[in-house]
DNA sequence: AGGAAGATCTACT
DNA sequence: GTAGATCTTCCTA
């Protein structure tokens, strides 16, 4: 088997939705404390600048959200209800957005994410943003830092396109937009609901 | 200094 | 299915 690849800088830089697709079936690795923890993407959402009501950019740039309006491919990590939300910046070149990571399905270091995070049932483990955040480790420390070098504490490897898409309306946003920005694996039992 | 909001989760019934 | 807890950040005074 040929060595994964790190999906380059390139692959963010484009609109969130289209990566927020993409990036369905690869494969999300943290690595901390000498572990390697390791799942694929089973669920996303996008998010929009100025003119999306429920992203984080809407009410302009502040100091914990600067990261969206800079280069694709970093990550942005920001604090709702206690729980860390994990996302990676993306948008076409001057643009403002990123990704959410709301699921993954895990496929290595299971033990070490258990630890993080003890459930009876490995569903629960990772099955929606800040349950990942948890096991994974994910806190504000991460805000920034890249995502597209193989050593860093964060990065996803390139896998063939997913099967079975679908989207729906975002999920616990006060203010939607018309549009179906989220994307999920059909049937997989990671999925957050 | 205090209040409100928020892309959530858990523990009930 | 719904109520309540919990934390970070921003806004106003």
């Amino acid at each position: 088997m040929s060595p994964r690849k790190v999906l380059p800088a390139g692959f963010y830089a484009r609109s969130p939705e289209v990566v927020a697709r993409e990036l369905l079936g690869k494969t999300l690795v943290r690595v901390l404390g000498g572990e390697r923890l390791e799942g694929v993407v089973v669920e996303t959402e996008a998010y929009h600048g100025g003119g999306d009501p429920a992203s984080r950019a809407y009410h302009g740039r502040k100091e914990y959200n600067a990261a969206m309006w800079e280069e694709p491919g970093r990550l942005f990590v920001y604090n709702v209800h206690k729980y860390w939300m994990l996302n990676v910046v993306a948008h076409l070149p001057g643009g403002v957005g990123g990704v959410l990571f709301r699921a993954i399905e895990p496929t290595a270091g299971v033990e070490a994410m258990m630890r993080r995070r003890p459930v009876r049932d490995v569903r629960e483990l990772t099955s929606g943003p800040g349950k990942l955040s948890i096991a994974l480790g994910v806190t504000r420390e991460l805000n920034g830092y890249p995502v597209t070098d193989s050593g860093a504490p964060v990065h996803i490897l390139d896998a063939p396109p997913a099967a079975g898409c679908r989207t729906s309306h975002r999920i616990g946003v006060t203010r939607d937009l018309p549009e179906e920005i989220r994307f999920y694996a059909d049937g997989n039992r990671f999925v957050s609901r």
